[in-house]
DNA sequence: GTGAAAGCGCTAACAC
DNA sequence: GTGTTAGCGCTTTCAC
C-alpha cells in the first residue's frame, strides 16, 4: 500500500473525494450523515491515510511550518531557545525548519530564501545582521516574521527580548552590594543588542553607586570561551589594575575567565568573584557552580511563539511591540562577600 | 510586490510558464536561444521570484527537506549530531525539520506522522524504540530512513552507529593500563544500544585482563547527571568495595560522579579516576578537563546524509549496509596512573 | 526553439 | 447531504 490519496478513501468508502475533504477539515456542521463520515473515517483508519501537507497548502491552507533562525547554537543560549521553541511548536502541531546561520550572514540570507521557497507559515529570526531587506521583502511576499532576542533595524516586526540592560545591572549591583569596588567587564560582541545592553548595564549601575568607570577594567569579548578566558588573562597580566571581580557576559566566557584565573594559581571566589550570564545547563553543575542571570527562556519561547501566531492570523497592529522579558539573578558559588576599607559591606540586593 | 509566480516571470520576459519552468529546471539543453534565456534570467532576478517548492514537489520534484528524529538534545551528543547534520544538510541545499522527541515513543510517533504528511524527502531517526511499524510504513509510503546511531529490529534500513563496544573497550583498557584494578561502572540506559554496548566493552575488557567483573561496581544510570551523581554516591558509600576508577557512559554523568566524589571531600584524580563518553564541548573546558571517548560526530553526519542521498536516489541495494565508526580515547585531566601491589604499572596503550 | 494542456493532491464555490 | 469542477504553482509530454 504506497502512496495513499484522498481518491483512495473517496473510493473506499464509496462517497467523492468533496466528502472526505469535509471530514478532514471539519466542514461537518453543514449537516453530514453520520453514518457517511464514519464510513470515511473508517477508510482513513485503515488506509493510514495522510492528507498531504503540500497540496493542502497549494489550496490555501497553512504548512503547519515554522522556520526558525539562530546565529549560533554554540551558544547555548540560542540552543535552548531553539529547544524550547520548538517544544512549543511541537504542542500547537507544528514542525520547525531550524536554520543555523553559524554566524554568518550569507548563510543566514541563504536560509531566508529557502525558507521563503518553502512557504513556511511564518519565521521567528534572531538576526545577525546585514539582512534587512531581505526580510522585509519576506513580509511582503506573504511570510511574517517575528524578531527573536535580536533588533533589526528598519523591519516592522514585533519583537521580543531578554531585558539584557536589566541582567546588567543586576549582576553589577550584585557585586557591589558584596561589596566590590574594582568591579572587571569582559563584553559580548558590541555590535548586537545583548552586548551592548549588558555593558550598559554595566556602566550606569557602576555611576548610579558613585563609582568610576574604569575602561582599563573593560575587555571585549565575543561569547566564546576563548575570548573569555583570554579577557580574564589580559586583565590578570596587562592592566596592573586592581580588581576584585568580573562581570562576564556570558556564561561560556565565565568558565574561560574561571580556567585562567586558576591557571594563574588563584581560585574562585577565594581571590575573584565571577558572575555570568544565560543560566546555561552547564552553569548548575559546573565547579564551581556559576552565579549568572537568567533569562526566561520557555517564557520567551511562549512570547515569540503567540506574536507568530498573531502574525500568522494577520490580526497584529501595525505598529509592532516590542516586550522585553525580565532577567533574574541566580546566587551559586562564585562570589563572596568582601570586606572594604569601611568594613563589611552591609548586602541587600534582590 | 507580493507572491511572484511563475505567471509574472513569464509574463514579464514574455514566454509562456513552460520556457520559464525550462531554464529553472536547467532543461536547456534542448537548444534555447540564449536570448531567450537571459531574458527570463532578467525577469527571475527583478522579480525576485522564487520557486514554490511544495507546486514543484507535487509535480514529482523532491522537497529539499529532510525530517532529523533525536531522542533528547538534552543529551550533548545528540545536539552534536543536529547540529553537524544541519550543517552538511545546508552545504547541500536542503533543510532539515528537526524534531526532538524527548524520550518520548509517543511524541516520537507523532513527529514521524508530521514528517509524513510533510512529505520530507527522507528521514533520519535515532529511535527511542517501540515504532517499528511506523518506521516500516514510511519507508513503504515512499519516504526513506536511515537509522543514526540507534538500531530498530525488524526495520530494514541503512544505519550509521558509533562502534560503542569499542569505546567501552578504550575507556576500560586505558584505564586497567594506569594500572587500576577494580574499576566501577556507571552505565547508560540498558534498553538502548549504546547503553549496552559500552557496558559490554567494559566487561569484555576486564575479563581479558584477566580481571573479575563485579557486579556491585556497575552501577546502572540512564545518562543524566543527576544518575551519575546517584552512581557514585551509591559506589561511595553503599557498596563497602574498593575501587579507584570509574568509567562513566556519558560525559553527563562523569560531571555528576565527579561532583559526588568532590562533595564527599575526596578528589579528582587524585582519589579517583574517571573516564567519560562522547567527547562533549564541555568536557574540554571543565574543572578538571574529562578525560574521555570521542565519536567521530562528523564523520557520523557525512555518512548519514551519504545514506539518505543514497536512498533518495533509489540506488541502495536491498540488504542495507550497518556501518560503525570508530572511537577514540581523549587523555586530559581526570585520570592518574596508580601504583599496584605489583609496583608501577607499565602503561601502554594507543 | 517554444507553447498548450494535462495533472500532481487537495479545497471550496457552486450545483443538484 | 453529497458531487462536479475549477484552480493553487508547477513540470512535462506532445504538438507545432
Amino acid at each position: 500500500m504506497a502512496r495513499v490519496t484522498i481518491k483512495d478513501v473517496a473510493q473506499k468508502a464509496e462517497v467523492s473525494i468533496t466528502t472526505v475533504s469535509r471530514v478532514l477539515n471539519d466542514k461537518v456542521d453543514e449537516y453530514m450523515r453520520k453514518e457517511t463520515k464514519d464510513r470515511i473515517i473508517k477508510a482513513i483508519k485503515e488506509l493510514g491515510y495522510k492528507p498531504d501537507v503540500r497540496a493542502q497548502s497549494l489550496r490555501g491552507l497553512a504548512t503547519k511550518v515554522i522556520g526558525l533562525v539562530i546565529p549560533n547554537r554554540l551558544n547555548p543560549f540560542y540552543e535552548q531557545l531553539a529547544r524550547v521553541i520548538e517544544d512549543v511548536c511541537y504542542k500547537e502541531g507544528y514542525g520547525v525548519l531550524l536554520c543555523d546561520s553559524n554566524l554568518s550572514a550569507e548563510r543566514e540570507s541563504t536560509y531566508i530564501d529557502l525558507l521563503e521557497r518553502q512557504k513556511v507559515d511564518a519565521v521567528a529570526i534572531s538576526t545577525v545582521g546585514s539582512n534587512e531587506e531581505k526580510l522585509r521583502s519576506l513580509t511582503e511576499r506573504g511570510i511574517p516574521l517575528v524578531l527573536a532576542d535580536e533588533d533589526s533595524p528598519s523591519v516592522n516586526a514585533p519583537a521580543v527580548f531578554a531585558n539584557n540592560y536589566m541582567g546588567g545591572r543586576q549582576a553589577t549591583q550584585y557585586l557591589i552590594d558584596l561589596g566590590h569596588r574594582n568591579i572587571a567587564l569582559i563584553t559580548g560582541p558590541l555590535n548586537i543588542l545583548s552586548g551592548k545592553e549588558r555593558l550598559r548595564g554595566y556602566q550606569d549601575t557602576l555611576r548610579k553607586n558613585g563609582l568610576r568607570v574604569n575602561e582599563k577594567l573593560i575587555k571585549k569579548g565575543n561569547y566564546t570561551y576563548e575570548s573569555g578566558y583570554k579577557g580574564a588573562e589580559d586583565l590578570l597580566k596587562e592592566s596592573g589594575e586592581v580588581f576584585t571581580a568580573i562581570f562576564c557576559s556570558n556564561d561560556l566566557m565565565a568558565f574561560g575567565a574561571i580556567r585562567a584565573i586558576q591557571d594563574k594559581g588563584k581560585s574562585i571566589p577565594q581571590d575573584y568573584s565571577i558572575v555570568g550570564f544565560d543560566n546555561m545547563y552547564f552553569s548548575s553543575i559546573s565547579n564551581p557552580q556559576l552565579t549568572t542571570i537568567a533569562q526566561s527562556v520557555e517564557e520567551m519561547a511562549i512570547r515569540i511563539f503567540a506574536a507568530l501566531k498573531q502574525e500568522i492570523r494577520g490580526d497584529s497592529p501595525r505598529e509592532k511591540e516590542h516586550q522585553f522579558l525580565d532577567t533574574k539573578l541566580i546566587v551559586r558559588e562564585s562570589c563572596r562577600e568582601i570586606r572594604t576599607k569601611e568594613g563589611f559591606q552591609k548586602v541587600n540586593h534582590r
